[in-house]
DNA sequence: CCCTTTTCTCAGTCTTCTCTCAGGCTATGA
DNA sequence: TCATAGCCTGAGAGAAGACTGAGAAAAGGG
């Protein structure tokens, strides 16, 4: 089921000192095939980095021995072409990080979803250029849908699209898993942020914002699985 | 992202005793193409110099063992066409050593921002003879707007519209990816100089100053993206 | 040193988005 | 055919994000 082919053969560090953080960021990003390896220090993060040649880090800002800085410092040192993606949580020090996140790399605030994550890390990857990944231009097809990540757009048949974020994402997460059923609790755990606790019933209300946008078009895609949950798919298929 | 193709094949040689700003540059210029190496001291700068055969040089002034006019001098002295872009903190220094950059030299003032580095390394390389870059006569197009970088002008339908720096470099990122989403961190991280503490509300206030500026004619060209960050794009686009 | 320009902060206002809830609808299996 | 669980969708409160004007602080120029 995860699209292994896509991501196999590039490697992931990710550091972060709580373990529930880091468990759910492996366990996320093996899903979707990447090589995963965790550090909870940043001394640990260079020990593991050495031998690991990872191509990107996940690294949280706040760890127990350094900062997140000096451990990218030294990884930068080591003269290998590494993508870091910051890990913060919400507090003054996003804008420091932000001025410090240069080139290929990128932060996220936590609480982010999973999906963020994964889409953020793969545009890292494409970046520095370490990955082919998604060699066509950034956008992802299904039928005469077009969902286009550099430029936020969003078409069906080449008509544009006005799409909120979360409406974005919840596409994109259908469109990555086309032709394949998703429930609702996947969906939530890879759309929404890892903390959300509410009712799994807003699935519902955003799927139902989706079609009002992109299914009154013929033919519908989104199709509901009962007691399973939504699918991407062209009638043909049925 | 990167327009790396266009950068391909120079070499820069980055000499400052602080890794963080090191770092900084190599991290950035890598990014946007060029091949790049460090040195931490005038005499390590001389030795790799000789082996690498930089094209041109971003020198900090003041270093561990001598200064960078020094340095300069010496490289020179090797009969090699390199260009010099001079770095310096912010005190009285930097009177001489616009005093002492001559030829196609240049010189900033720490801190600067990552996107006027890499603009006048291009200008420099340029100016020296050494590279091709941007053979389009220095000017960025999109739609009926023009941005010099020569002559620093802006037009907007022929008409010229004057610009304060920071105006100025937040079009020039804009038009540099046209077209595509940039977020208000990564303008923050590009335009602005790399210390910046501040908030990222300015990006906004900035958008604002360019949107009476340049978006008072039809049609608007600086679009919002909710949730993402901003895009300069044509309606016909749509 | 003064005056002008530019940069940056802040708060008020507005817009859009998120999320909850409740009532109605539909498929399914007894 | 009916009961029921699952799903759909409209309405609305509140939150979040974005825009802009005003003004303080800093930088630059004569």
């Amino acid at each position: 089921m995860p699209k292994s082919s896509e991501n196999t053969n590039y490697r992931i560090l990710v550091v972060d000192d709580e373990s529930s953080i880091s468990d759910l960021i492996s366990t996320s990003l093996r899903f979707v095939g990447f090589e995963v390896r965790t550090a909870a220090t940043g001394s640990e993060a260079l020990t593991v980095a050495e031998e690991f040649k990872p191509h990107a880090v996940v690294l949280d800002v706040m760890l127990p021995d350094s900062d997140g800085f000096e451990v990218c410092r030294q990884l930068r040192s080591e003269g290998l072409n590494i993508g870091v993606l910051f890990l913060t949580a919400k507090d003054g020090m996003e804008d420091k990080v932000a001025g410090l996140t240069i080139g290929g790399d990128d932060y996220m605030t936590k609480p982010f979803s999973l999906e963020e994550l994964v889409a953020r890390l793969r545009a890292l990857l494409r970046r520095i250029g370490v990955a082919e990944i998604n060699t066509d231009d950034e956008k992802i097809r299904f039928a005469d849908l077009e969902l286009n990540e550099a430029t936020h757009e969003v078409r069906r048949g080449g008509v544009l699209i006005e799409m909120s974020p979360t409406e974005f994402q919840l596409l994109r997460y259908l469109l990555i898993n086309a032709d394949r059923v998703v429930s609702k609790s996947q969906i939530l755990d890879h759309v929404w942020q890892y903390d959300f606790r509410g009712d799994a019933g807003i699935v519902e209300t955003y799927i139902s914002y989706l079609r009002k946008k992109i299914d009154i078009f013929d033919p519908p895609l989104i199709h509901t699985v009962r007691g399973v949950g939504y699918r991407l798919r062209l009638p043909a298929a049925k």
